[in-house]
DNA sequence: CAAACACGCAACCATTTTGTTGCCTGTCAT
DNA sequence: ATGACAGGCAACAAAATGGTTGCGTGTTTG
């Protein structure tokens, strides 16, 4: 097994984890915005484009009207969401910019395993 | 705007959408997981490859040994890390797969989102 | 063997989250 | 104008979360 234990926060760490560890805590709203089944399924209705009313959204649910309203705030602090007033209305969409940055945080995770198994690969490999 | 309100686990949802929502609950976990800054950081040490024990993860972090292990018990409990147990101590490796999923989520998202953009983009511009 | 090390378990606490209900405000249609 | 519709606000209550501390157990090591 190689590396000593190391400070999460060190700037000596190397470049792609400590890239990681510097975006994290805006993205960790991001993902705890995601991390609840109510509001990933309301991502997953607003994805499929236009802009939709509470009480829409609140349809396809359990939960009260104002549930829903919270849930949504939530996805709208974390950037997720974004609402526009229409009269009586608010409607709401998606604002895929945050999403985007968390798929590519995911990626980058598994790119650095997988350049980490591949070392590993080859090290085992060099002493055959 | 399109699409009246639906009910977020009526079947005859698009193919696209309804996949999100079937896979949202479980996913749901891993996202929670990942939605703390603590574990974030966590998992982008572990990301960078290797095995290591809780006392190395708790060097970086400025809070106790027992709730770095209960950090590690949430990200364990989403599937997104695993343990080993090794003499007298337990070692903590990264398992990327629901990670992955999660990010084949993301982007199942957005390529719909950017579908969805598609159409409104060929509507408007089939009635000028 | 005995001390030091790595960790688990359980109790406990403060804060946040998630949901409810009741009531109020603004807007649209008749 | 007036009723119905869409939503905001605030005050709760219950549960989950994130953290601490104290103490016990198994494993090395001198």
């Amino acid at each position: 097994m190689p590396s000593k234990p190391r400070n999460l926060s060190s700037p000596s760490s190397p470049a792609g984890v400590s890239g990681l560890v510097r975006a994290s805590d805006t993205l960790a709203g991001v993902f705890a915005a995601l991390g609840d089944p109510t509001r990933l399924k309301l991502v997953a209705v607003l994805c499929a484009g236009g802009a939709f009313s509470i009480a829409q959204l609140t349809a396809g649910t359990e939960i009260s009207r104002q549930a829903v309203t919270k849930h949504l705030q939530v996805l709208s602090d974390a950037g997720v969401v974004r609402d526009v007033k229409m009269g009586r209305e608010r409607l709401w969409q998606l604002e895929p910019a945050q999403i985007e940055e968390a798929r590519r945080m995911l990626e980058a995770i598994g790119r650095e395993w997988d350049v980490a198994l591949n070392k590993l690969k080859m090290f085992v490999e060099s002493s055959e």
